[in-house]
DNA sequence: TATGAATGAGGCTTCATTCAT
DNA sequence: TATGAATGAAGCCTCATTCAT
């Protein structure tokens, strides 16, 4: 962003300047919709393409508006960037959240349904959670770190339901809980890379197997072990 | 070599065969020592920016030479691309090879040591393994094609040995073995992305880990089934 | 636009289609003002060094603006030959059927007015020709095998016309007509490389003795010869 | 020739530095043979993709050594133009002697002989011709000024010849010298440019018809005058 | 908001030339 | 002589970003 002061960011709470009729403003909903399509088309660009690899000229052809006019709605393409990934954050923040306020589920229970929905989430979102996983480092230094210390809640969120599990004899506890925990993001994360929507298999089955697949590794087995 | 100490020259008969001829692509066998430096300057190199935003200058200082000089060894920043992948995928896949021909193992056994050297090669070659995942599909149409092609045979082999210990009434069979498959591959592939070596967990440990919690989730319980 | 007084803007409706598009190449006619600045440039500067040895920092330095911006009106250095080849070809060839359109001439006169057409032409736009008739080998294959075939329409012309003299007995028919075509055409061609405009030599009368030196070539003369 | 004291240079007498064999000085023939060697295998690199775009690897490849080496033979790839330049220059100077020389001809008679034997010879040394005639303008200012000046004595042999004749009457006085001589020139030194070897047209018949034609062309007629 | 021309930095690659062995 | 690694300059091109209209 050579040689232009930060500007009031406009994200979210878009600040607008009334030109041509200045007693009606313009519907919030109109910009914030447009926004939203700017993400989308950034969403769908820097999948296909990467983002190290796409260009902003590549998500305007998508919007079909000139480069220079998508300068309208962004401030630099790491700010996409950010505002992609932040938003796919709150999104799977969200389902972690509301996993930890179901009542009543055992650990093993409720990591199956972590896993479950954020399966699920995935299976639906392939585009953002590609860019969630894959291009999150090229982030500035300081957004980068700060997304990766948010992340940091969900492992913690794991390995502490692994932990308990193990505590109260559901679960295996020769096995290194973060291991674990990894192991269990992997199967669960991995998901972006092979799944095609469209075909036979369904999201909510998927979720299942997933789920499924995971907890057994949890769980571990002594008698199995060879 | 500006700044580089001279290394004890000794290794193999330095004979050099051009590469850089106009009408021989990528000929002549026995990478020699330089090769290899180039090789692991490149890998260190992607592996800390990302291909795409890594330059060939910066392997190029990694060196200790200039951007020029390294068109010595390379004929293009793809191409060290492709060298990287097309060894780490020999490796890999050797490690497919000697299981497969390992004598009188059951289905899951061989999943369990499939993995575990897996996890083992991985977790001490970071760099390749994380550029070998990451950064494949940066390699030009024919090349990615053909390395997805080559990695097919990786997903067949874990695919069978999942079917036939279904059959054989030592896994559940109520999992889609290529759920199952993904599931594994992905804790087995995932640790490139969290595993830091130097630490307390071992790779022998990892490894062992690893293939333990895969080989419990592809086994499954009905039982377990809620 | 360093430097550059602004122009009498008028000419025409500035509406310009964006070339620089991914998927479309060149498409859109209608070459604007602009764009014939830089293709007058490009001309001169290819006439003056060569167009191997022309960079396209000298055709920028030119019109005065920086490297980079030059690729707002061209797709590459190539792109820029080729469609000074083209423009040059389209009026080239819009001579040959100005002439051949010319009702009622013998063959020997209509070689005479195509001649005189050529040589004016050539020493009224020396760089663009000088060009044509230089540097068209350094076309892509594609284009210049299309270019070489384009050219071949001028051939057939000129022969068949020296062939229908000679049927005739309007011309020495013990002459093979394609050599006799070629030495017109070098006669005619050479002008790019000889002629000085500005001098006392005017392009019509340059343009006459051309049209009468190849004319009296092909008529031969049969008690001349020895 | 960056850094690099200008050395003695070597080309037609070569200093050779005896090394192995004190006492036996090797045969000058050997160095000289060599030396032609590499100008025809610049000649025909040249000739295939033109000076500027040759690459001194190129001809090193057509030699069959590094591109290293070849600089025991050549000081700069600009003199090993020259010398090509320089080397056909003197055997085109000397057909100019000889065909001045030769007794009791006509103006014409020595046109058309001068006229013969510089299209035999084109026809049958085609590369050195064709960069006589396309790269001579990529030399260094001062060479270049030079091989001009020595080029003007042809045009001055043939415009005297012209003139000769026109002042005898043997031919059409209305027309310039100079341009019929430039319109001469075209169509001999043209011959680079479509003439294939190796088919049935042979030298000797294209130098007689070539003459033919620029004969009469100077020739020309006051009855054909329209 | 939209446009599109312009910027300027940086990236990949080529290449003539040098030089120690 | 021959080699081949290394140099350093230059060339083509891309691209995020700015800005006047």
């Amino acid at each position: 962003m050579r040689g232009m002061g930060k500007q009031p960011v406009a994200e979210r709470t878009p600040t607008r300047t009334t030109r041509k009729t200045r007693t009606v403003p313009r519907a919030v909903k109109g910009t914030r919709r447009r926004d939203q399509e700017v993400l989308d088309a950034a969403a769908k660009v820097f999948h296909t393409r990467g983002y190290a690899d796409a260009s902003v000229q590549d998500i305007a052809d998508e919007l079909g508006i000139l480069k220079g006019s998508l300068y309208h709605y962004i401030d630099s393409k790491e700010d996409l960037l950010f505002r992609l990934l932040d938003e796919t954050h709150e999104e799977v923040q969200a389902i972690l959240e509301e996993v930890a306020a179901l009542p009543d589920l055992s650990p093993l229970e409720r990591l199956r349904e972590y896993t479950r929905r954020q399966v699920d989430y995935t299976s639906r979102n392939l585009a953002k959670m590609a860019i969630y996983y894959h291009d999150a480092d090229q982030l500035s230094d300081d957004r980068r770190r700060e997304l990766t210390r948010k992340r940091r809640v969900h492992e913690k969120f794991v390995t502490d339901l692994i932990t308990q599990a193990q505590e109260r004899g559901e679960a295996n506890a020769s096995l290194d809980p973060k291991v674990v925990a990894n192991c269990l993001f992997g199967s669960m994360i991995w998901v972006y890379r092979w799944y095609k929507p469209g075909g036979k298999l369904r999201p909510t089955e998927l979720a299942d197997t997933c789920a499924e697949f995971v907890l057994r590794g949890v769980i571990g087995d002594t008698a199995s072990s060879r």
